[in-house]
RNA sequence: CGGGACGUGGCGCAGUUUGGCAGCGCGCAGCGUUCGGGACGCUGAGGUCGCGGGUUCAAAUCCCGCCGUCCCGACCA
């Protein structure tokens, strides 16, 4: 009930965990938090409440329609969520910044070094996002970023500058025969003086809630789909392209021949890049025929315009001038700025001091638990295994004793361990009876960051090994001395940051 | 939903094309040697070949149906 109170119910789609228990009730499993925190805050009455941070870290379910890449992208998940309630906007944005920085802080320490990029709000809607972006080949979003400034975003969200293209002197429109050049490609190769990609329209034909509209994109550019569903506003799954026989039905002609020209009974959108243009190329509406000296002011009636396209490796940056990078990362936090929409629906209002009732301003945060711990390993790893940092080993300390079947080498190993773990360290003792290089081996693959090598050679002669699991370091230690190192390196790298 | 692959001892796989004793590596058990970087020898245990039906003298193998898993696309913390 609540999420159709919030429009969600449809916005997410069958993405919405939804069940029907024995009376055949429908049910939602919790998608996140913003529609149960809105609800709580209908407790809240006085400004004099605010502001408030409220967090949780609890099960997330969604019914995601492919789960994959180990805990990157999973149906059931542990996040971290936070929510700020504010009387005003100069206090969302505190909160926003407070927690920009605290997640700057906590990937800090978790070792991942994520950077801060403009992002669509897609479902969770408000009014300005910021995801937090790791640098990973495993990664499923791309990002640009300016090498030169500090311009950061999502391609959902990218724009970039483009050089100006020459159309030349503007000329009449006019039809021309364009037998079998069905794609931009081809049509720019048999015509390079007037139909250079760049100087050719792309025309799509999509659905949006059911309706066709019209795509109009540069030749050489490619339609960013978020950015059509946030120029659209239509739930995701309401938005698809259109298939060859539903194009052939609006258009009357197939994919390759398309265009815009003449067309008045379709919305049209189109991407600035097209805007001011002249002479340029485009489909007739009838197989095997094109367009020329099309103008688009002239010739196209353009519904809407919006940025569209999808920025690509090199383009320039809008801020500085400079050369856009595209990279792959894995998005490991999400902030939004969600301003009043929850709180009217759900009904949180409080007074201020002149006794006006106004929504609460919400904000809300959120980190995916098992997501992080997999990009920490992405970002944390060598080709002996994972190399944990020790804000998040499971142990810090692994004491591998070679020859465990010794009993003067097993009882400085335990003594060892108690000295370690009444300093509050946490420690692994490894007397497997096992080869060496086993449990070197197993040592290394689960990452713990320092590992004591105890044996009979070394307990002879009063030494023993530290081995730091970054980089493999490794120190001859006195029996003696080796706690108050270990002690002090794990307790050194707990503070750093 | 669209496209593709796979299901055989605990794990990873070969065998399926062309039907004919169910195999290999790792792991496991016993004995011996070895022992500070993933040891070796000998002996051994362990399998309804995903499920159901069919064809055949004979099915892991061919046919039909079902179930499950994984991968590639649209989605998100």
């Amino acid at each position: 009930e609540i999420w159709r109170k919030s429009g969600r119910y449809e916005l997410i789609g069958d993405n919405l965990f939804k069940l029907k228990d024995r009376k055949g009730a429908e049910l939602a499993l919790g998608f996140t938090g913003e529609e149960i925190f809105a609800m709580l805050a209908t407790e809240l009455f006085s400004y004099r409440d605010l502001p408030q941070i409220w967090y949780q870290m609890h099960s997330k379910f969604r019914d995601e329609p492919r789960p994959k890449s180990g805990l990157l992208r999973v149906r059931e998940f542990t996040m971290k969520d936070s929510y700020t309630l504010d009387i005003d906007r100069p206090g969302l944005d505190t909160g926003f910044d407070k927690h920009r920085a605290a997640y700057e802080r906590i990937f800090a320490r978790i070792g991942l070094d994520a950077v801060a990029v403009e992002a669509s709000s897609g479902a969770m809607g408000g009014s300005e996002s910021i995801e937090f972006m790791q640098r990973s080949d495993a990664g499923e979003d791309w990002v640009v970023t300016c090498e030169t400034c500090d311009y950061r975003a999502n391609v959902e969200r990218a724009v970039s500058a483009l050089p100006l293209v020459d159309d030349g002197e503007p000329e009449s429109l006019e039809r021309f025969p364009t037998p079998g050049l069905r794609t931009i490609k081809s049509l720019a190769e048999a015509h390079p003086d007037l139909a250079a990609a760049e100087r050719q329209i792309k025309t799509l034909v999509y659905y949006v809630s059911g309706e066709p509209v019209l795509i109009l994109l540069r030749g050489d550019h490619d339609l960013q789909e978020q950015k059509l569903l946030d120029a659209t506003g239509a739930p995701e799954d309401a938005v698809r392209p259109g298939q060859p026989d539903e194009i052939r039905e609006v258009l009357g002609a197939d994919p390759g021949s398309l265009g815009a020209v003449g067309v008045s009974d379709l919305t049209v959108f189109a991407d600035p890049a097209l805007e001011g243009r002249f002479n340029m190329t485009t489909g007739a509406n009838e197989d095997d025929w094109h367009y020329r000296g099309v103008d688009v002011a002239r010739d196209i009636k353009v519904t809407t315009w919006a940025d569209l396209r999808a920025v690509t490796d090199g383009e320039i940056c809008v801020e500085d001038g400079g050369t856009l990078d595209l990279w792959k990362g894995i998005e490991v936090g999400h902030i939004f700025k969600l301003g009043t929409q929850y709180s009217e629906t759900f009904g949180a209002y409080v007074q201020d001091e002149d006794g006006e009732s106004h929504p609460i301003i919400m904000g809300s945060y959120g980190i995916g638990v098992e997501r992080d711990m997999a990009a920490v390993v992405e970002a944390n790893h060598d080709e002996n295994g994972i190399i944990w940092p020790v804000s998040v080993a499971p142990y810090e300390v692994v004491i591998t004793v070679v020859r465990a079947d010794d009993d003067a080498t097993l009882a400085a190993a335990r003594r060892l361990y108690s000295e370690l773990q009444e300093a509050a360290v946490e420690t692994l003792l490894d007397d497997r009876i096992d080869r060496p290089g086993v449990k070197f081996a197993d040592a290394e693959l689960i990452g713990i960051p320092y590992r004591v090598t105890v044996g009979p050679r070394g307990v002879e002669s009063g030494t023993v090994e530290l081995v730091e699991r970054r980089g493999l370091v490794k120190s001859e230690v006195g029996i003696d001395d080796v706690a108050a190192r270990a002690i002090e390196a794990v307790q050194a790298a707990r503070s750093a940051i």
